[in-house]
RNA sequence: UGGGGCGUAGCCAAGCGGUAAGGCACGGGAAUUUGGAUCCCGCAUUCGAAGGUUCGAAUCCUUCCGCCCCAGCCA
């Protein structure tokens, strides 16, 4: 992934980088990390955040950590530390010898808990969780001190020992930092920096029930790997005084700066990790990895790819305004990536036999057509052309409207690769009036290539031959959500996930009947095709040989359906 | 309500006192054996609003308005 060929477009850190290097603030250096919870999956809002930071690196030659930010493991898990690492290294980024954990770092911050409680800027606090919220105040009551506020060195000493040794039970006693209860900034009430919970962690098994909170844990482990920019989310933003305080109050040299960006919102679909939880879990969708979602597993199972991710992330800027992309921009970067890569391929969705009379029964007459008209190198294929053919049920109308340039009766369209027809016949079904065949009749001089088929005809049309033609199935994939979540939220009524209302009862078409070119056969899971006309497709994970199963990734741009849905046609 | 942020086109987003980049979307056209891709052309007299400073303001000042975040022993 040649991250370096983007113009990366120059953000407001990048500026901030730029000035630190021309005041040599960190020596010139400049050093930043991905810290995923490994509470859940990683999806594209997450690309925006691995991509920001491991392509500031890249820009800057400095270098980009992966850590784990594993400080509360009543809710992390081993699985989902598998699948982000999974998930970073297929975006293509390397972290060298650099993966690293909070948790590795447990003993020196509980050594740094002891010098702030020696420096009386620590203390061991047994208010209850209610009294300590209590006590907190409000927006516009400043807060309250609380009477273990003024504990002895040696007291809290001994005390925060003892949490340690697992003398208290869970959440009876935490360790406070000693701040300021009157802070219009409820961050610094004295926020608690350490609490009991006795939850095996997935790394430190059970070495460790107190656990440092991610106010305290976090800039110190940017410091211990040497951090310069610490790149966070909008809502951080309350929190870096802490942040600093944390480093300040400890007297750590070069202290790494917090700098926060706007999350990514995408619309028709969902983002937050509760939402898509519910959606999993309530199976609304077919687990984390089901092609609708915007995790990277399930984008990446659809058959997005990893350039076309990087480059939507870097192209979408950053900035600190709340802002929601629109998905198509997501859309439109696919199908740039894959319209260069994705070898072209005939396959008939929704089909309807075609054939044509005066082309003798027996003859099969190899056709050949080209892999991929941006490129030569792809080269061709030859693919079988016979007199019983199938097309595309739409590709047919009896009674055209104005501007359909496909077949109808008495008019002329090209098969792609092959021949001019003319529709001559149709045969329906006497009972429902369905058109069951259409006939038609080739005109021999007219095939590709030979000077008889310079002659212009409006339509080309993809096809397959009846006999030869390979069974598939095809899953058809849409927006999952029919307007994005917010809106409904702002509608009040929300708060306990109405966006629920608002899925696409048609996210997932599942086409049974699909026949394509038998130059399919041995597509691999997860080979990407345009199949012309119709979009760009993946063979699915569950695809078998004998049961060959295709993702739509993203249709064509099209134009006529625009202009027959505007026409109401 | 106190604090912290943010307001440039339908959606992102440049702009950093010298007269509104770019992309997506949209509209029109050329060409086309994919109604794809490609190529042209169009798309903010105005930057949340109002005042002020200045020869000159999206940029500086003042006031106002709107939206987002914070009252976890989550991150």
């Amino acid at each position: 992934m040649e991250l370096s060929d983007y113009q990366v477009p120059v953000n407001f850190i990048q500026e901030i980088i730029d000035q630190d290097k021309k005041t040599n603030k960190y020596q010139g250096r400049v050093h930043l990390r991905f810290p995923p919870e490994p509470n859940g999956y990683l999806h594209i809002g997450h690309a925006k955040s691995i991509c920001l930071n491991f392509g500031l690196a890249i820009k800057n030659q400095g270098l980009c950590n992966l850590r784990f930010d594993d400080t509360n493991p009543s809710t992390e898990e081993v699985e989902y530390i598998n699948s982000i690492i999974n998930d970073v290294r297929w975006l293509g980024f390397d972290w060298g010898d650099r993966l690293f954990y909070a948790s590795d770092y447990f003993e020196k911050m509980y050594e740094y808990a002891i010098n702030l409680i020696k420096m009386e800027k620590a203390y061991v606090c047994d208010l209850s969780p209610e009294e300590i919220r209590e006590y907190r105040g409000n927006f516009t009551t400043p807060g309250k001190e609380s009477p273990y506020r003024n504990r002895s060195v040696e007291e809290n000493l001994d005390l925060f020992q003892r949490m340690r040794a697992g003398e208290f039970p869970d959440g009876s006693k935490v360790l406070r930092a000693k701040i300021d209860m009157s802070s219009p900034n409820l961050n610094l009430r004295d926020p608690v920096l350490y609490r009991i919970v006795r939850a095996s962690h997935p790394r430190t098994g059970d070495k460790w029930c107190i656990y440092p909170m991610y106010d305290y844990a976090h800039p110190l482990e940017d410091y211990i790997e040497g951090i310069t920019h610490s790149i966070c989310t909008l809502e951080f933003e309350d929190h870096r005084p802490l942040y600093d305080w944390v480093l300040n109050t400890l007297n750590l040299p070069h202290p790494p700066q917090q700098i926060e960006f706007a999350r990514l919102n995408l619309t028709n679909t969902v983002m937050s990790k509760r939402k898509l939880r519910r959606l999993v879990e309530e199976g609304y969708v077919n687990g984390w990895d089901d092609p609708r979602l915007p995790t990277i597993s399930a984008l990446r199972r659809r058959g997005y790819t990893p350039e076309a991710i990087c480059n939507f992330c870097e192209r979408i800027g950053v900035s600190k305004s709340n802002s929601t992309v629109d998905i198509r921009f997501l859309e439109h970067c696919v199908r740039e990536d894959l319209n260069k890569k994705a070898a072209r391929v005939m396959v008939v969705l929704d089909p309807i036999k075609l054939i044509i009379d005066n082309y003798p029964a027996e003859q099969i007459e190899e056709i050949e057509i080209e892999n991929n008209p941006e490129d030569p190198a792809y080269g061709s294929r030859k693919i079988p052309f016979s007199r019983v053919l199938f097309i595309e049920k739409d590709d047919f109308c009896e009674n055209p409207p104005q501007g359909y340039f496909r077949l109808s009766p008495g008019k002329e369209v090209r098969l792609k690769g092959a021949y001019i027809i003319k529709c001559v016949g149709l045969v329906k079904d006497e009972e429902s009036g369905e058109i069951k065949e259409i006939h038609c009749t080739y005109d021999p001089e007219s095939k590709s290539g030979k000077p008889g088929a310079k002659r212009k005809v409006k339509g080309t049309l993809h096809w397959v031959s009846a006999a030869h033609a390979i069974q598939t199935e095809v899953r058809l994939y849409d927006y999952l959500l029919l307007s994005t979540p917010e809106e409904i939220e702002t509608e009040e009524e929300d708060k306990k996930d109405d966006f629920i209302k608002k899925l696409n009862p048609d996210s997932l078409k599942i086409l049974t009947g699909c026949l394509a070119e038998p130059e399919l056969r041995d597509a691999k899971k997860g080979s990407k095709f345009q199949f012309m006309r119709k979009g760009y497709f993946c063979v699915d994970l569950d695809s078998q040989p004998d049961r060959l199963i295709f993702n739509r990734i993203v249709s064509l741009r099209d134009n006529w359906e625009r202009t027959a849905q505007i026409n109401n046609m």
